[in-house]
This record gives C-alpha cells, structure tokens and sequence, in this order.
RNA sequence: GGGCGCGUAGCAUAGUCCGGAUAAUGCACUGGCCUCCUAAGCCGGGGACCGCGGGUUCAAAUCCUGCCGCGCCCGCCA
C-alpha cells in the first residue's frame, strides 16, 4: 500500500492545486488505510480542505475523484478513485500488486521483510538472576526479547541476543552461602517449617535443586543475622572483584544458570553472548565511570562521603529525587555498573535495545540520566508489566511461583492429547513431536499476543489456549499449505518447473478471496517494520493473524489441484503466503510444522 | 504523599503513539457448510454507557483536564 500512496501523491497534490489547496506537504501524513476493505485501499479525508475552502466535504471529495479520473488511467497501480461522504478513496489494482509482489516473494522469501538498510543491534533480555528454576514471571523478558530478535533478523538486522549475568550481587551471595552451609536433612526441615516444601516435578535438574537451599537461606535469614553479615561479607569481597569469592559464585550459579537455559532452549531462545557483572570492576571501567560521574554538575556528596546525582531537574519526582552511584565506602552499586556495561555495550553495536520490567522504569530513567553526563546515548527500552498469580507477583524466594519446566509440561501433555483426538491416525512418536511444538509455540505466542505494557493474571487455561486466534492457528494454515504441495509431489507433479514460470502469469480476474490475501502479502514488510519501531510484537501478530486467515477463505475456494493438473496462479499464491506464513512464525518462535 | 503504567461486549484482547467512515478479533452463546488440496477451517446471528465527568475539534476509544479503580516504583538492595 506504501507504493500506491506514492504513486497517488503527485497527482493528488497536482489535483489540490487545481482547486486552490497549495499547501500539500503533509499530504502523507493525511493519507490513511480504509478502514472498510470493500471501499478502497487508501483514503484521504477531505473535511479540512473543504473547511479551509467553505465547501460541502462530501461535493468537495466527488470533484476531487472526477479531477483524478484521468490520473486512474495512467496508474497502472491505481484501480479506481470515488468519494464516499467527505472521504476520497483509492483501490489499488489487485493484478498488478500481485504481478508485483508474488514472484519476488517467491524469488526471495528469506528478504520478505526487508524494508530499509540493516543495523547491527545488540539486544540484552532475560538477564534473570541465577538463584532458581527459570520462572513464567521471567519469562516474559525472555519471550519478548527474543522476538525482538527474531523480528529484526526478518527485518534485515544484524542481531546479537545478549545476556546479562549477576555474577557477584546478593542473590547469588545467599545461593552461595546455603550450598556451603546447609545439608539437605536441613533445608528439607527448614522449608517443611515454612511451608513452601512443594515437592518438585524436575527433582533431576541442578537448578530444582538448588533453589531448595536458596529458599531455606531466605528463611533463616529472616531472623539470624549472622546469616545476614556472612553474606553481606561475601557480597563485599565480590565488589571488590576478589577472586576466591567470584570463583565460589561461580561454582553456585553456574549449573543453575545452565538448567535455566536449558529450559530457554526448549522453548526456543538461545543467546549469542554472556557478560558478567564483574567483568567492569575487572577491567577497571566502573572506576572510570565513579571518576567522571563525580565530576557532572549534577553530582554532590552526602555526610558519609556516598556520591549521588540530584535528578530533581531531570524530570525524577517523588520522595528522594537522588540517584546514588557511589557508596559511602567508596564502593560502586549495581546501576553505576550498569552504566558502565552500556558504555561496553555501546563498542559492540550501533542500536540498543534493553527488554525490562515495569519496575526497572524509574532506575532506566536515572541510568539513561547518567549515561548522559558521561557522554553516552542511552539505549531503547521496552517495558512490560508483570504475569500476576491469583497471589499476586511471583517470587523465587517465596516459593510463589510457576515453574516453566511445569508449564511447558503441561503444556505439551494437554496438546498432545487434543491432537490425540483429532489425529487418530498418527503414532505415538508423530503425536510426542506435534504435542510439544503445539504446547510450546502457544505458550509463547499467548504472551506475544498481547501490548507489552499490559499486565497479564496467569491463568492455566489461558496459558495453554489452544483456541483460533492463537498458534496453532498459525500452525495449522502452514500445514494446510504444505498439504497442498505434498499432494501435488504424490500426484507426479513437478511443482519447482510449475512454479517457474511465475513472472509471466496474468492475475487478472482474481477472485475475491484470492485478491484479498495479495492485499495482506502486499503488506507483510510494512507490517513488520512499524511493530518493529513502535516495539509492539503483538501488532505483527494480528497482521499475521489476518494472514492466516486470508489464507484459509483462499483455500477454500481457490483449488490448486484441478481436474486438469495444477493451477499455477493459486500455486503462486498458496506458495507465497506460506512462506510468509512461516516467516511470521518463526518470529514468534511458533514452529511452523509440515504436518499436524 | 508523589511519579509512571493500565482500565474497550460475560471473558481475553486489538485499535490509542499519528483524531476520521457502521469500534475489530477470539472464547463463550447461536444458525449453516465436509462424496471436493487437513472442519485445529469457512460463512452467518445476537451481545459495547470504549472506567466516570468536563474541555478542544467539522469529527474523540484516540488529544487536554479533573476524578475513580487496579498495578509498578519512590533503598548508600539487586
């Protein structure tokens, strides 16, 4: 549609010149989609013009079409201009945008959804604390930012999916200390005591395990503050990059990180570079950071020597408008070294994207302040608020939590079974494989449906949907799709030699259907690159919603096995809108299976 | 107390950034379509004071403003 609204623009401001409109600069920006498809493709409302001229709207628009009539002609992109009430609307001609826009996704499907130059973009998500089991509160990060890289690699980008490990902060202190200090006998009696003894379903993973002893040292915590001082010493000496202390965090965390990622790769996230925390204390950076900080006309110092920003002028409101980077003890906080990661971070790319909680809002502001008194840009961010429990938040240390490993389970075991119903042909082994990529791609996409900012309540049904609207829905228009060309291929046919001669057809006298789903394929890079920019992933997947469903009233009455061999223009069609189909999935880490 | 986010049919959401035409989709409710490429599909019906009140505008779910409700945040924690 971008095309058409450039093809029209010229003679559109030729034909308001005409009737004394001069000013026709943001004629773009006027330009709009038609809400109703059976009007026109593009609209531009007429009411301002005509206001500005003391003209009826609805008069005003009908001269403008009869003015544009000749220009309908010349377009062969153009099909038909006419006024409806105040508004003019164009219809783009279905034949040549599908002469135009079938062959070159079939040519190139991989290119689909490049719309602009490429850029190298470091992504950082997840980045959860490695004290436990990877959790459906975190897992909206993850989910998110990795759609966030899968869709700028389908937008051309160059992507490098980031996570960030606190490797020395207080979690991992307290994971430390309870795998040093409590047995098993022990941890065992003090959760029984606190009530959050659930037994758990992956009594195999390290990062199940471990999470046992995390809990019970929250608890003793609580009232032994010798706990509370061992740890504290701990947590001091890994500021101070001491290598004996980082190195038993390490030994602490690192199998519960890999059993978390473990999880994530079932789910279909991986990661292309971990850097830890301490790494900026190592290297001397923070120290640069602290130096130049202190030097910001922002910068004052607090009774015990402890350095801090006054944001009160920088937009920070509230009961303490001070940003604190510096302890009285001379030592640095976590945000100050996260300062000092994004100037690192800044070496590696040319766009930054951070995915981060509704609760990280106020700290991203004040780093973003900082980064910009040491000379630094700050980084895109996505906030998304949080998957409440009927509880309320989930918390590792409570024990108020949904384990992803328990609901991937879940997941796939309730999929599997309504498979089972609907395929009582398959075997054990195809319904496993079909089970656990419908149970997976609908718990990512349910999350991915929705605006990032809005809160989700988790509910189980809700989390496993398998209703239309949804991934399988997706799903199951791929597989309709690759029905259709296994059928062909069983048939003898030679689909490859069928399909090259895809430049040449003509697509006039398109069916509604068929017309109707060249629309959306039109659209399919333009629809990715504004989700993209306006960082809203759920805006991509009503497109591609809408997608599948042009599809499936294209399938239904647009055959491509005839009683004479194969339709080659429905082909085409079918063809194209699977590899856009696929495409789409695969940036929501919907798997795209050949058969379900 | 202050700052930020959210509030759309019974439920879950889209649309809000950038104001336009009968407020879109799914579930649930309801009527139809498989001798024809997968019916996890398609076609139709009923269901909405767009939280409430003001304002701006030819035009407001959308912008401004005041309330109300829910959430998040306001540590020399991470």
């Amino acid at each position: 549609m971008r095309k058409l609204q450039q093809a029209i623009e010229p003679h559109l401001a030729a034909a308001l010149s005409e009737v004394g409109i001069d000013d026709t600069s943001n004629l773009a920006s006027l330009l709009q989609r038609v809400k109703e498809e059976s009007q026109g493709d593009v609209a531009l409302p007429c009411f301002t013009f005509a206001k500005h001229l003391g003209r009826a709207p609805a008069e005003f628009a009908a001269e403008l079409a009869d003015a544009l009539q000749a220009t309908v002609a010349s377009e062969s992109l153009l099909a038909e201009v006419h006024a409806v009430g105040g508004f003019l609307n164009f219809r783009a001609d279905v034949s040549t945008l599908a002469q135009e826009v079938i062959p070159q996704t079939l040519a190139d499907p991989a290119a689909a959804g490049h719309a602009r130059d490429p850029s190298a973009l470091l992504i950082e998500h997840t980045s959860a604390n490695p004290n436990g089991p990877f959790h459906v509160g975190r897992s909206r990060n993850a989910i998110l930012g990795d759609c966030f890289v899968r869709l700028h690699r389908l937008a051309g980008d160059e992507v490098r999916a980031e996570y960030y490990v606190d490797d020395m902060g207080k979690q991992v202190g307290i994971l430390a200390w309870a795998l040093e200090n409590l047995d098993d006998d022990r941890v065992n009696e003090v959760l029984a005591a606190a009530g959050i003894d659930e037994e758990s379903n992956h009594p195999d993973k390290v990062d199940h395990q471990r999470v046992r002893n995390y809990q019970a040292a929250n608890v003793l915590r609580d009232d032994d503050p010798g706990i509370e001082e061992a740890v504290s010493e701990m947590v001091r000496l890994s500021e101070e990059a001491d290598p004996d202390t980082l190195d038993a965090f390490g030994k602490a965390y690192q199998p519960v990180l890999d059993g978390m990622l473990d999880t994530l790769d079932r789910l279909g996230i991986q990661y292309d570079s971990f850097t830890k925390e301490s790494r900026f204390i190592i290297d001397g950076s923070v120290d640069v950071v602290l130096a130049e900080l202190r030097q910001s006309e922002l910068a004052a110092q607090a009774e015990n020597g402890a350095w801090y920003l006054e944001l009160a002028e920088r937009g920070v409101a509230g009961k303490n408008t001070r940003f604190y980077f510096q302890r009285g003890d001379g030592s640095s906080l976590y945000a100050t070294r996260d300062i000092a990661y994004h100037r690192w971070k800044w070496t590696q790319a040319d766009r930054l994207l951070n995915i981060l909680g509704e609760d990280h809002r106020l700290q991203s502001h004040q780093v973003a302040v900082a980064l910009g008194e040491v000379g630094e840009s700050s980084p895109e961010v996505v906030f998304y608020a949080f998957t409440k429990l009927p509880d309320g938040k989930m918390s590792t240390r409570r024990g108020n939590v949904v384990f992803m490993d328990d609901l991937l389970d879940e997941a796939t075991a309730r999929a599997t079974e309504v498979v089972s119903t609907i395929r009582t042909d398959l075997d054990d082994e195809s319904l496993t494989t079909i089970g656990e990529a419908v149970g997976i791609s609908s718990v990512r996409f349910n999350i991915l449906r929705v605006s990032p900012e809005k809160g989700i309540n988790f509910r189980w049904e809700d989390a496993l949907s398998l209703e239309a609207d949804s991934a399988p829905f997706l799903m199951y228009s791929h597989a309709r799709a690759c029905s259709i060309v296994r059928r062909l291929l069983d048939d003898g046919h030679d689909v490859e030699a069928a399909l090259a001669s895809v430049g040449d057809l003509d697509w006039s006298g398109l069916s509604e259907s068929a017309a109707g789903l060249v629309r959306r394929i039109s659209r399919f890079a333009e629809e990715l690159n504004s989700s993209i920019e306006n960082r809203r992933p759920n805006q991509f997947s009503s497109y591609l919603l809408a997608l599948a469903t042009d599809y499936n009233r294209f399938y239904r009455d647009n055959p491509v096995r005839t009683p004479d061999g194969i339709d080659v223009n429905n082909l085409a069609l079918s063809e194209a809108a699977r590899h856009l189909i696929s495409a789409g999935c695969y940036g929501f880490g919907v798997i795209p299976l050949e058969s379900m």
